[in-house]
DNA sequence: AAATATACATAGCTTTCTTATGCATATGTT
DNA sequence: AACATATGCATAAGAAAGCTATGTATATTT
């Protein structure tokens, strides 16, 4: 590495606690169908490279979502190497809508701290 | 309080981890000169009550920022009753600057995030 | 061949916040 | 007067979330 030196120092990852399990729910509730990897990949596209979910956050949180019956896996060989894709269950569903909406509303009140003269603009 | 229940519990605080040093700095830049008890009650006001943070929260964040050399404090005396006024130092003013262009970003991400195709509406 | 990307997983640690508790004065209610 | 609530600060103990580090293995790119 000459040119390009890796700027993965100094994430804002810090700023997204607390937001993990919604982010997921409501890119399964877009997508129908993704697996741990991909939902990461996906997750830093969406925010233009800021939120870094590390595996050591992803698989936890996952398992956790299944284990509360949010999410159901499905594992699937991809030539000799497995991957386990997600799916949102029936409550996971709700569960995704209800957590949209708390998030978007947490958005706007931020939004509202940041520029109160722009509250109603 | 006979027809209004007191609707404080499942307050939405979990999303706001990881922002409150950045809405304290934020709310000392703007008012100058801030209390404890008055931060918390700012917060709230200004989050559409979303944002409660508690004495628990509060009270070491604030020593933290003073122990990291980002705001001084001083005692008045109200009464007999002691108050406790925060204010930036200089290089909390430049941390607060830093801190509210991240928590700016970070809210225009999330809702990139939340309507991927408004994104440049 | 070596490096990087893909793909999952878990143990241990740190940070952050919540709950619970304590103390004290001021104000409002009955 | 008595009681409840609001104001005002503080800390200890615990819970929750996430990060770092580590392990394993296949696939692709250089």
């Amino acid at each position: 590495m000459t040119s390009g030196p890796n700027l993965n120092f100094m994430s804002k990852n810090h700023l997204y606690k607390g937001t993990l399990q919604s982010v997921l729910l409501k890119l399964l509730s877009e997508e129908g169908r993704m697996y741990g990897y991909e939902l990461s990949k996906k997750a830093k596209a969406m925010t233009n490279g800021d939120l870094d979910i590390t595996e050591g956050s992803l698989y936890p949180a996952l398992h956790k979502l299944e284990a509360q019956g949010l999410v159901e896996a499905e594992i699937e060989m991809i030539g000799k190497r497995a991957r386990k894709y997600y799916r949102l269950t029936e409550s996971g569903g709700r569960e995704a809508k209800d957590r949209i909406e708390e998030l978007t509303e947490y958005v706007r009140n931020l939004q509202m701290f940041l520029k109160p003269n722009l509250g109603n603009g």
